[in-house]
DNA sequence: TTAATATCCTACTAAGCCGATAGGATAATA
DNA sequence: TATTATCCTATCGGCTTAGTAGGATATTAA
């Protein structure tokens, strides 16, 4: 299960790959048209844009917007940001691994290959789906 | 992310079907064989027992075991039962369907579409391997 | 019959995360 | 200079997770 995080944060890059010409929106009007909480939205388009994602205007006409096309934006660096690890289990996970407490050997653990191949289809389609595919 | 009650429920399982004859495992010999804290473990065997997975039998000589061959256990019906969804938005969920509250129309839900897609890979997999196949 | 064994059951707790809110600081525009 | 809109920090209630405590129940063996 997602975190509702990156639910609105998916849904508000959709909404901005919308836009003609990559004119800012603002959040409030982001919000609206998604029936996201205001104030929990702008934390999240925070740190989409401490990521690099998205641009930010301040001041009358401003608001947010892509800094890339959304077709070069995979969609597994949108979820590692939002979400954060792919895997199922720390022990799996590329970008975010950690070591098990309880498994004195990982490639033992029967758990640790069948997570494996999950996080491997996953990864596929997020790999291969960009912001673009969502529209 | 998978939480450690699905993780231990996991290795718990691969331990008992590793038996010979499929004797009866206590608590105490699962729990020291897989570092797991017994009194936890205790009661995701008990859950196990109580959807048909696991037999018991009390007093001396007693403890746990499969009451179905580990061929035919899928990791699905395991994995619904110690984790809930497979699915990563409710909305998308075969067996635990919620509706949004933010989406007025499902269908025309960006996120939705692509966590389909998600669903049916990773369904694939669970579908696909039985509790024999971690061993 | 009694003691030992091992599951069964209910209740509780500390810690952490999640979703959301509050209130003001900063920067850009008119 | 007023207005607009992002930026930033701090806080909060509620829920879940992982684990603990303590005893009830059933089975076995002496």
């Amino acid at each position: 299960m997602i975190s509702k995080k990156t639910k609105y944060g998916l849904k508000a890059l959709t909404y901005l790959a919308r836009q003609e010409n990559n004119q800012p929106v603002q959040i409030g009007v982001i919000s609206k048209a998604e029936n996201i909480s205001q104030k929990f939205l702008e934390s999240i388009l925070l740190t989409l844009k401490k990521n690099g994602f998205l641009g930010a205007k301040k001041g009358k006409g401003g608001g947010y917007y892509l800094l890339k096309d959304p077709k070069d934006i995979k969609m597994s660096s949108i979820m590692r940001i939002l979400e954060g690890p792919i895997a199922m289990v720390p022990c799996v996970s590329l970008n975010f691994y950690e070591k098990c407490d309880d498994c004195p050997d990982e490639n033992a653990c029967a758990v640790h290959n069948l997570m494996i191949e999950v996080r491997d289809s996953t990864l596929n389609i997020f790999n291969n789906r960009s912001l673009a595919d969502l529209i």
